[in-house]
RNA sequence: GCCCGAGUGGCGAAAUUGGUAUACGCGAGAGACUUAAAAUCUCUUGGUGGCAACACCGUGCCGGUUCGAGUCCGGCCUCGGGCACCA
């Protein structure tokens, strides 16, 4: 047979136009079949083109889509244009161009990009974010949350990006600048449109639990972005302590404005609060403070302000703050505490407010040291003996309570500490003993030191830590013991040693270790805790424990303390369970051209009305230029003949909103629109979405975990609670897709000169081969330099299954059935083969669906003759991968239909299972020998034949057998000694 | 600082989840074909020692569990990603 050469650029654009002439990707309902929804994140058209990074989650989705396919699926795999935002608006006022103009040139450019790699997108069903058709619909959906009250309008200061002369939300933050220009941003207090995301963030938090097939990192994120912390909000009378003074507190005199809430997450630590904060920007700041502080008060919140969000949150920063003159009275206790304003307090988060507990918070303590406030411990750690531990606490015997001293003693001239070593518990400990009734416990610790090991001299020198407790089984008392310990550290002064008791050097010895060895021997959680201290002098203890010094929660653990607390504030009326979110509602209005119009009318009898649904869309008025004001007034305002308008409820003049929608409003429900991209009546017909929804597979960047996602699930569960949709989340399996980088290690990018357009690689080596190597590259979802050597490789795979058309045999002259004979391993791997690349595919594990196919076709290419039929299952399952050449080449074998609507081969069960192994022969675990035996060999068989193996003799010669472990179909160990 | 993830040849990476470490690809070296080169094909390619059979070492580091650890446990180190004064 002569064959013509592999000439890739002749063979990808037929197959190309033929598909499309074909409608092949044609997708519609089909009751009959399931369907599979598989879903691209649908790019940004931007002005510079794709590059070879950008299709790899498109290729891969192909993959997935075709296999679908070809397995009996009704597969919906569109694609659209997410084309509103601010790069296309920042190119036209550059280029003096309608963004309308450059949008339409990209997404041209775009698609004939794409359509070069041989995607089965339908494009019947594009849409783009920016035609008028789709965003009526955004604009609907918006309307519908301003009727439920989960859009209003808010007058909270606002982030403010002086650059992007835009207000921005929460998220569009990155290290507190704004992520798209990098500018320093500001707060500008402003009127602008919040959506209540808030609302939504339980059920977003709790059903993240029902999406098993999401990347758990991502659905981390999204917890962590979520935010939510339980806790308790209490309320705190403000006084002035002064009676002189108290005349400037009397704006506050009132119940009602005496009270200042905070928000914690420690109830418990209630009785700790030594101090009070206040953020600068809170609104009673200016009422609470006296006269007296008035100007340094101001200077600070002067100070604080002009501060960049940047600066305000860097963490090494020493924290800075000013006290107000006047005092917060504890409820719990009636102890007033002095209220400081501190910018380590945002306004952002909980009240505004909190109570200092310096103790248990280690940004309270760092603070509370810098300003001389006192610190009070409330929660002593606790340690329990548990596990297979000798000392757990035994059921039935009663506790006995003890105060007890730990001395840590260090002798200065040698650097060295004084252990106990207790040789019947194989461990090592302080000196330790029980403190008398009555008995000052500095002397105590002496008494103790003096007692055990004899010396006599000690200098105290300070407390380590505070007390913690202890529940454990005493053994050699035979009681349970709770035990409230402290620890002293000492110096020796001199040597000076008195004779230890014989009864105590029976029990123990005394050692003098280095510092590095202290921890060693230690098994004790409460006397680690305590060299952990000492070491790092660390004050703060943060986790939970045993409540002290705290009333009437003294001996209570953290968590019921909590609840008491919360009880307890309950009942008096002070207090209550609360949580917080870090998430923020979300902030909805821009400031610029190329977006939504928000669809509503102000008017001066009604308000804020929205426009009526039949008058939908708002479209987007021809302006002079698109140039954003800086005032905060959207270049939409300087249009009277748009904006002047009537009001649809009173009929009287009104004027439009001006501002229009963030970038994300579009992409937050796009995916609904393809299942029904043409209706003018509805967003998508609920039976279409009930028969396509949800998306049963999303792939996409792992730059949209927090923003895109989060926003898509809040307005689905929106769509959902309106009846719109059918089921509560629209992406059932999520994956992201690992960054290409540029040869160099570094981000394709054009300031780099470093970007590969993949017109140029499908120029020269052909879409199939990029297909194939990128996702050979490796896992698919992590990032991994570009190689043209490397693209090489898949191009010589293509060729060698090109060229291994020439040893196809005959398959006229011979009965299949012949061939099953000639070729059988031939016909074991390519089963094998066939149910890896099936596998694979479903697994997302790409790259070893290529290396699969790629032993196969090496295998293939060593044998002189192969038959027809391999070959053709072969070209099925790289079809997907390669659809242009395995197209070609199914043409070639006078297939007259498209490989695409042939079926996804069937492995058999009985040819993947290998007739024969090869056994691995252990000794002692270490590979010695392996030895070709059928694959179900019987334990005695294999181990018959191991023992009679001469390698194995000369391992096994003068020694004793142990044992012998068989693994079925793998590994004989034999354990000699 | 906190929360994820990862560390395997010269490089991209495999390893049926505890059972032959380095599949597949790239690169490199040697050879064949050729006047020559490219292309193609064949062989070699973790390290050390040895003519060899073979032996020892080897999956970031230290320790543990196990007949057996890249895989599990404890403690570090390094690199990526996310969050970051969140009370």
């Amino acid at each position: 047979m002569n064959i013509k050469r592999y000439n890739h650029k002749s063979i990808e654009s037929k197959w190309q136009n033929k598909w499309e002439k074909e409608q092949l990707y044609k997708t519609g309902e089909d009751k009959k079949r399931p369907k599979y929804y598989i879903l691209d994140m649908f790019p940004y058209p931007s002005g510079t083109g794709l590059h070879v990074g950008h299709p790899k989650g498109y290729i891969a989705t192909d993959i997935f889509a075709r296999m679908k396919m070809m397995q009996g699926y009704n597969v919906l795999h569109p694609m659209g244009w997410d084309a509103f935002g601010l790069p296309a608006e920042n190119f036209a006022l550059k280029n003096k161009t309608h963004p309308r103009t450059s949008t339409d040139k990209n997404i041209a450019t775009f698609k004939e990009q794409l359509g070069k790699l041989g995607f089965s997108h339908d494009w019947e069903r594009e849409i783009n974010t920016t035609d008028p058709k789709f965003y009526k619909w955004t604009q609907w959906i918006f309307l519908q949350m301003f009727k439920k009250g989960l859009a209003y309008e808010s007058h909270e200061p606002i982030i403010w990006c002086p650059s992007c002369k835009t207000g921005l939300a929460q998220e569009d933050l990155e290290g507190g600048k704004c992520e798209r220009c990098g500018s320093d941003v500001e707060r500008r207090p402003m009127c602008q449109w919040v959506l209540r995301i808030t609302d939504y963030a339980d059920r977003m938090l709790n059903d993240l639990e029902k999406l098993p097939e999401w990347e758990s990192s991502i659905k981390e994120m999204q917890r962590g972005w979520i935010g939510r912390s339980e806790g308790a909000e209490v309320q705190f009378q403000i006084v002035n302590k002064r009676k002189e003074l108290s005349s400037e507190v009397s704006e506050l005199s009132s119940k009602e404005d005496g009270f200042i809430t905070v928000f914690t997450t420690r109830p418990d630590t209630l009785f700790g609060a030594t101090y009070f904060v206040m953020a600068p920007e809170h609104p009673l700041v200016t009422k609470i403070t006296t006269q007296k502080r008035k100007a340094e008060v101001e200077r600070y919140i002067r100070f604080a302000g002009s501060k960049s969000e940047l600066e305000r949150t860097e963490l090494t920063k020493e924290k800075t703050g000013v006290f107000t003159g006047s005092y917060a009275i504890n409820p719990v206790n009636g102890e007033e505490i002095p209220i400081w304003i501190a910018d380590y307090v945002m306004m952002g988060y909980g009240t505004g407010a909190i109570m200092a507990v310096p103790a248990h918070d280690e940004r309270d303590f760092e603070f509370a040291k810098k300003y001389n406030i006192p610190v009070k411990p409330v929660v002593a750690p606790f340690f329990e003996a548990n596990g297979d531990m000798k000392d757990k606490v035994r059921e039935g015997i009663p506790t006995k309570k003890r105060n007890i001293v730990y001395a840590l003693v260090k002798n200065p001239k040698t650097n060295q500490f004084l252990l106990i070593k207790w040789p019947e518990y194989k461990c090592s400990t302080y000196v330790v003993g029980g403190i008398d009734e009555g008995e000052d416990i500095v002397e105590a610790g002496k008494r103790e030191v003096l007692e055990e090991t004899g010396y006599k001299n000690l200098k105290f020198i300070k407390e380590i830590g505070s007390e913690v407790h202890v529940n454990y089984y005493a053994t050699h008392k035979k009681e349970n013991r709770y035990a409230i310990a402290r620890c002293m550290y000492y110096e020796l002064e001199n040597e000076e040693r008195d004779e230890v008791s014989e009864e105590e050097k029976n029990k123990h010895e005394a050692a003098w270790v280095s510092e590095k060895d202290v921890d060693k021997d230690m098994i004790f959680g409460n006397i680690i805790h305590f060299w952990d201290i000492f070491k790092k002098e660390e004050k703060v203890y943060c986790e939970n424990g045993i409540s002290i010094n705290s009333d009437f929660l003294n001996g209570l653990k953290t968590k019921e303390a909590k609840e008491k607390t919360i009880t307890w504030l309950e009942e008096k009326k002070l207090g209550k369970k609360a949580i917080n979110y870090k998430l923020k509602d979300w902030v909805f209005s821009r400031q610029r051209y190329w977006g939504e119009p928000i669809p509503i009318i102000h008017c001066e009898k009604c308000g804020a009305v929205g426009v009526p649904e039949e008058n939908l869309p708002v479209k987007l008025p021809e302006v002079e230029r698109y140039e954003p004001s800086g005032t905060g007034e959207s270049p939409l305002s300087t249009i009277p003949k748009w904006v002047n308008t009537t009001c649809p409820k009173c009929g009287g003049p009104g004027k439009r909103e001006t501002n229009t929608m963030p970038q994300w409003a579009g992409s937050s429900w796009y995916y609904l629109r393809y299942i029904d991209p043409e209706n003018d009546k509805r967003l998508v017909d609920k039976k279409k979405e009930k028969y396509w929804s949800p998306v049963d597979f999303y792939v996409g960047g792992a730059e949209h975990a927090t923003r895109h996602l989060i926003y898509a699930r809040f307005w689905h569960k929106f769509l959902y609670d309106i009846g719109v949709v059918n089921y509560e989340e629209p992406f059932t399996r999520l994956q992201h897709v690992g960054l290409i980088m540029a040869e160099d290690g570094r981000k394709m990018s054009k300031r780099w000169g470093n970007v590969i357009n993949p017109d140029d690689i499908v120029e020269k080596y052909g879409a199939d081969a990029m297909r194939v190597y990128e996702m050979f590259m490796g896992p698919f979802s992590q990032s991994c330099a570009w190689s043209t050597n490397g693209l090489v490789g898949a191009r010589k795979f293509l060729e060698k299954i090109w060229n291994i058309q020439l040893s196809i045999k005959n398959y006229e002259l011979y009965p299949s059935s012949e061939y099953k004979r000639i070729d059988d391993n031939l016909n074991r791997l390519l089963h094998k083969t066939i149910k890896k690349v099936g596998e694979d595919i479903e697994g997302f594990k790409l790259n070893t669906a290529v290396s699969a196919m790629m032993i196969l076709v090496n295998s293939m290419e060593k044998e002189k003759e192969i038959s027809k039929e391999v070959y053709e299952k072969l070209l099925l399952v790289l079809s997907p991968f390669a659809p242009h050449i395995a197209e070609e080449l199914w043409g070639e074998l006078d297939n007259k239909e498209s490989i695409f609507k042939e079926t996804w081969p069937e492995y058999d069960q009985e040819l993947i299972k290998d007739e024969k192994i090869q056994l691995v022969v252990q000794i002692n675990g270490k590979l010695r020998d392996t030895i070709e035996v059928g694959a179900d060999i019987s334990e005695d068989d294999a181990k018959k034949i191991v023992l009679e193996s001469e390698k194995i003799k000369k391992w096994v010669e003068n020694k004793n057998i142990i044992k012998i472990i068989f693994v079925k179909g793998r590994l004989v160990n034999v354990v000699v000694r």
